[in-house]
DNA sequence: CTTTCGCGAATTTTT
DNA sequence: TTCGCGAAAG
């Protein structure tokens, strides 16, 4: 072994050298929380490079740019001096490299070349379309619904015309109506949504014999960060790319899955050694992250759980301090505590970037936002995407994607009268039933308006200038002329579309704040270098916008974490994955928030819940702060909550329960759910005899409705009742019909 | 055509 | 509480 090659793998225990060092073969790679997951990814690629692999062969996917980056860095660290190396190095996001395969390969893909990719909010435009282009009632198909079923068809790779029809009960089949009519939007708008970047992708390589050998020829060695959170469409794309060496290494955890809403399929990781025959397992079983209080918290929480597999997680870091459990009277209440707890831990060395809050719902930032300006502490929301989602951002983006892919109505119509130019509704209308009538796309429609009968002159000539407008900024940057760079064309946009100066004439607060996010917009495209291409051609301004609009389309909130500034950071459980920190703050430790409301039917999403409380428990390195308000207002309304059951679920002694007193005296105590099963027999003092219907957690404490056999039903509160469960075997229902 | 107002619904998590 | 939509006024 060569001096550079021990070098790689000092310090490591003996399963991450086995990880490091198996090259070849399928592999998996459980990694626990804490266990040098990235440690070992990053040595492995170099320890690749150092077996004289060309570093164009290796291709690493990851789930966020900020992981990817990381990893980049990192891998450069290992690198002595020469950078050229790690040249030809693809280390990306699954979403990004998914993009980037669909430009090079449009038409194998059956994608147009400059396609748009359509986020949350443009999606939910065509959506709306597309539930009225099916004759469907807005009412009870919301677009969020019939959003999430068709994300579910994508991810399983269920084309629009393949979707099942025939046959199937009226939801199936509106579903697949909805479907198609949607995908016609897409289609006809030359848009991608998120799920169509994967699907295309997996398609091409399923179907297009040439393009996948030619893949697997490229890419002889692939590596997949947080396995666990795959979805069927990203493992067809996996299992495609590796060719007959069978060189894949994923990293995972299935403890660790949390994206199961989204698609993503535990099975993949749970199946790998029987989809991947003779695959190698290699369990990081070393915690070298969190003390050991911490650490037996976690593991007790998470062993809840039917499909927790056991293993051990050690650590040698020693006890430290027990997870502190506080209680607060509402969630101001707990904000100042933990405005508290950080000034202290500040003022006790910790630096402020090693300080998190997490939270499982956006909205509870703000009034931790609050807390924190007042109380001068230094902090940042790791909320990337909010940004780009401003009205003002996203009608100037609008402007560039409409430069980029003329047939994107959805951003048409988003800028056709923004700012007010005179092209209302009615004119729209117009030229719309034009469109149609023609079979014209409506911005084919728009450049011939002085065709549209129906049209006032006004109206034609106002959507004349609108069009004569984006034709005169498509022209420049397509012109090849490199005089202009990417942040004067933006600026150019920003001005020449009349944004800012319907900005600039009204000078309100809030008009100035939007003035500012556009100037900041400009600047974000100042300080984005454009990825390398392949021959390193010189790229128009067109190419340079169409390739800075994708980056946008996929940042994602993790990425906004900065490990060199100095603030504390909030943000959701699900951004924190991947990240920790010296001291980590849970907020919102209730019943209905963590676990949320909307998981506590179902027994697979309860558990998704714990998982999530798992991987926010284990960020923390050494202070564990867990926190609960004993009532909080949600939309204006004020409610009693009562503390999580996960609380109820880690073991004591890890525990420093600082929320004992109950300042309201409701002698609220939470009940373990489990033994309060539906359909489980009761008996109550008064009522006698009955039998479980419903359990229901809520904020004055758990309650059970029980049919009981003389009083009928009611529904009572299982820590105040005294109902007491009756073993059935010693009260048999015998020849007693009791009523459903 | 544009602006304003009032009502109703809604938010879990995000590439 | 906030956002989005539709209706009515300007």
């Amino acid at each position: 072994m060569s001096e550079s090659e021990h070098e790689l793998l000092n310090g490591l225990t003996d399963a991450q050298v086995d990880a490091v060092t198996t090259t070849d073969g399928p592999l998996l790679v459980l990694a626990g929380p804490g266990s040098g997951k990235t440690t070992v990814v990053t040595r492995r690629i170099a320890w690749l490079l150092a077996q004289g692999i060309p570093s164009w062969q290796l291709l690493a996917l990851t789930f966020t740019n900020k992981a990817a980056g990381e990893m980049r860095d990192r891998v450069d660290a290992l690198l002595p001096g020469a950078s050229g190396d790690r040249r030809g190095l693809t280390i990306m996001t699954f979403h990004g490299f998914c993009a980037r395969l669909l430009r090079q390969y449009p038409d194998e893909a059956r994608v147009p070349s400059n396609y748009s990719i359509y986020d949350t909010t443009d999606r939910r435009a065509a959506l709306k379309q597309a539930i009225r282009n099916a004759g469907l009632d807005s009412g009870n198909w919301t677009p969020a619904s019939v959003g999430e079923a068709i994300s579910q068809c994508k991810n399983r790779l269920t084309t629009a015309e393949q979707h099942d029809d025939g046959g199937g009960d009226f939801y199936t089949r509106s579903i697949g109506r909805i479907y198609r009519e949607y995908q016609a939007i897409l289609d006809r708008n030359g848009a991608l949504d998120f799920n169509d970047l994967l699907l295309k992708v997996a398609v091409m390589l399923r179907d297009d014999d040439e393009t996948r050998q030619a893949l697997q020829d490229r890419f002889r060695y692939l590596m997949i960060d947080e396995y666990q959170d795959t979805n069927q469409a990203q493992f067809v794309i996996a299992s495609s790319l590796v060719g007959p060496q069978r060189n894949i290494c994923v990293v995972g955890d299935p403890d660790q899955s949390i994206y199961g809403w989204r698609g993503a399929d535990i099975s993949n990781i749970l199946d790998f050694e029987h989809q991947f025959s003779s695959a190698k397992v290699v369990s990081l079983g070393r915690n070298f992250r969190s003390t050991g209080h911490i650490v037996e918290a976690s593991a007790g929480l998470i062993r809840r759980n039917a499909s927790h597999r056991e293993r051990t997680l050690h650590t040698e870091l020693g006890d430290g301090d027990r997870v502190v459990v506080a209680g607060a009277a509402d969630e101001h209440d707990e904000a100042r505590q933990l405005v508290d707890l950080f000034r202290d831990q500040f003022m006790a060395g910790t630096p402020w970037r090693e300080m998190a809050v997490l939270y499982r719902i956006n909205a509870l930032s703000r009034v931790l936002e609050q807390a924190f300006r007042d109380g001068q502490i230094p902090y940042v929301v790791a909320r990337g995407t909010a940004f780009y989602e401003r009205a003002e951002i996203k009608d100037a983006l609008s402007y560039l994607r409409l430069v980029v892919n003329p047939r994107d109505e959805v951003a048409l119509r988003r800028v056709i009268n923004t700012p007010p130019r005179g092209i209302g509704k009615t004119s729209m209308d117009r030229v719309e039933k034009y469109a149609i009538l023609n079979r014209l796309g409506l911005g084919e429609a728009i450049g011939n308006a002085d065709q549209v009968p129906a049209l006032t002159a006004r109206a034609k000539a106002a959507l004349g200038r609108f069009d004569e407008m984006v034709e005169a900024w498509r022209a420049d940057a397509d012109g090849g002329s490199l005089l202009l760079d990417l942040p004067d064309f933006v600026s150019r946009v920003i001005r020449e579309s009349g944004l800012e100066k319907s900005l600039r004439t009204g000078a309100s607060e809030e008009d100035i704040a939007r003035l500012e996010n556009l100037d900041e917009l400009v600047t974000a495209a100042a300080e984005w270098t454009p990825p390398p291409t392949p021959d390193d051609d010189e790229q128009t301004i067109l190419q340079q916008v169409a390739s800075w609009l994708e980056s946008i389309a996929l940042v994602s909130d993790a990425d906004m974490v900065d490990p060199e500034n100095g603030s504390v950071t909030l943000m959701s459980l699900h951004a924190a994955k991947g990240l920790e920190f010296d001291v980590v703050a849970m907020a919102g430790f209730e019943q209905g928030l963590l676990p949320h409301a909307r998981s506590l039917e179902d027994d697979i999403e309860r558990e998704e819940e714990r998982r999530l409380c798992y991987v926010g428990m284990t960020r923390a390195r050494r202070t564990l702060h867990l926190s609960h308000a004993h009532r909080r207002t949600v939309r204006g309304i004020t409610e009693r909550t009562m503390p999580s059951q996960f609380l109820g679920e880690i073991p004591a002694d890890a525990m420093d329960r600082q929320d004992d007193d109950d300042p309201w005296g409701t002698g609220i105590t939470p009940v373990s759910t489990a033994d309060w099963q539906v359909g489980a027999t009761v008996r109550h003092p008064t009522f006698g005899l009955g039998m479980i219907r419903r359990v229901v957690p809520r904020p004055r404490g758990t309650t059970a409705t029980v049919e009981f056999l003389e009083y009928g039903h009611r529904t009572l509160l299982v820590a105040q009742s005294n109902l007491e469960i009756v073993d059935p075997d010693e009260h048999p229902w015998e020849g007693i019909d009791i009523p459903i």
